[in-house]
DNA sequence: CTGTACATTCAAAACGTTTTGAACGCAGGG
DNA sequence: CCCTGCGTTCAAAACGTTTTGAATGTACAG
């Protein structure tokens, strides 16, 4: 194999790896997704094993997490007994899947847990003293900032979950970025 | 002092925490920054201690990485031999601060060494078997589809750091939110 | 100059996470 | 049936990160 593409291949792989521990994924999830990315063909678990080096036990764990992600996808192979792997090369897909089901989740309920602090200071005032009620209203400006931020970050998600139109990746790639 | 406000605190203090982690800070930063954030006046590293229940140590590191970070301010106060700190209670500001000096290294760190593979690719081409072409043709499109995820990651960096105009919070928290 | 009250540093310990590999389970072929 | 080849599981080990606290540094008051 040329060096070339090898030196891709490493450094397309090793970037994968940090991109996943950037989304609070393990790094192997990101090189086995780097891995099946730049295959032309499925993978097997011992196909992903030996080319990363790692155990096939972890290989096994991992690629179920890529799968629940939606990030792979096992694909059938007539005669074969193994299982075959390949990446969902759709990157919008795989971003979608994940805001939608994890940092959906982690806005919404921050945003439950602020409303239920504002409440529960609001129906707590008269039992405040006076001291209390002013540190009370202090809290209920940090509580509303915090609400605004995290609004900010649910209509993003919002917008960014709910474009059914694609993002078209080819308008991008060639457009002139100064 | 009363429970409302004990309990408000706590788990505004515990959320941030979690939101620290999440943009891969450490725990305890996310939590001496709530801590700030709800204290009308500046702490000191052993009120900091006191209250979080953890070493001065660990205080003082983590202090000065939220001041690295632009997330708390010395603050000086008059006849005192302690220093004294407060949260930057601008949430944009420090989102900001983060998406400035850490996410947009990241990316154009990233991009560069896509741009640096494809001409690798590009200039290896007469070295290359037939086999090898076809699989070298294959990594140029994949390395085009993150090309353009990592651009569209660019775009929307720059919108939000290069929008001067602030975002009104208060806007935005009155807003009707289906 | 000395003592005091603080902040900082860093090596060791505690802790949490990831990786491994051996044991196990399971299916299909002979 | 039993054997073979595969996938999965999980306890132990390796590894990485965080926390601690004692040692050290520093500045100021007296």
């Amino acid at each position: 194999m040329h060096e070339s593409l090898i030196a891709v291949n490493d450094s397309t792989v090793a970037g994968l790896g940090r991109l996943a521990r950037f989304f609070g994924f393990s790094d192997v999830m990101g090189r086995l997704y780097g891995t099946l990315l730049l295959s032309p063909t499925p993978l097997s678990l011992d196909d992903l094993a030996s080319r990363l080096k790692i155990s096939k036990g972890s290989v096994s764990m991992n690629m179920r997490a890529l799968e629940r992600w939606g990030m792979a996808k096992e694909v059938w192979m007539r005669g074969e007994r193994k299982k075959y792997y390949m990446a969902e090369s759709d990157l919008w897909q795989v971003i979608r899947n994940v805001l939608a089901s994890r940092e959906r989740r982690e806005v919404q309920l921050a945003l439950q847990v602020l409303s239920e602090s504002i409440e529960k200071l609001q129906s707590a005032e008269d039992e405040l003293t006076k001291e209390e009620k002013e540190l009370s209203r202090f809290y209920l400006e940090r509580m509303a900032d915090l609400q605004a931020f995290f609004q900010v970050a649910q209509m993003a998600l919002e917008t960014v979950l709910g474009g059914d139109d694609t993002l078209d990746f080819e308008a991008i790639t060639k457009m002139e970025l100064g």
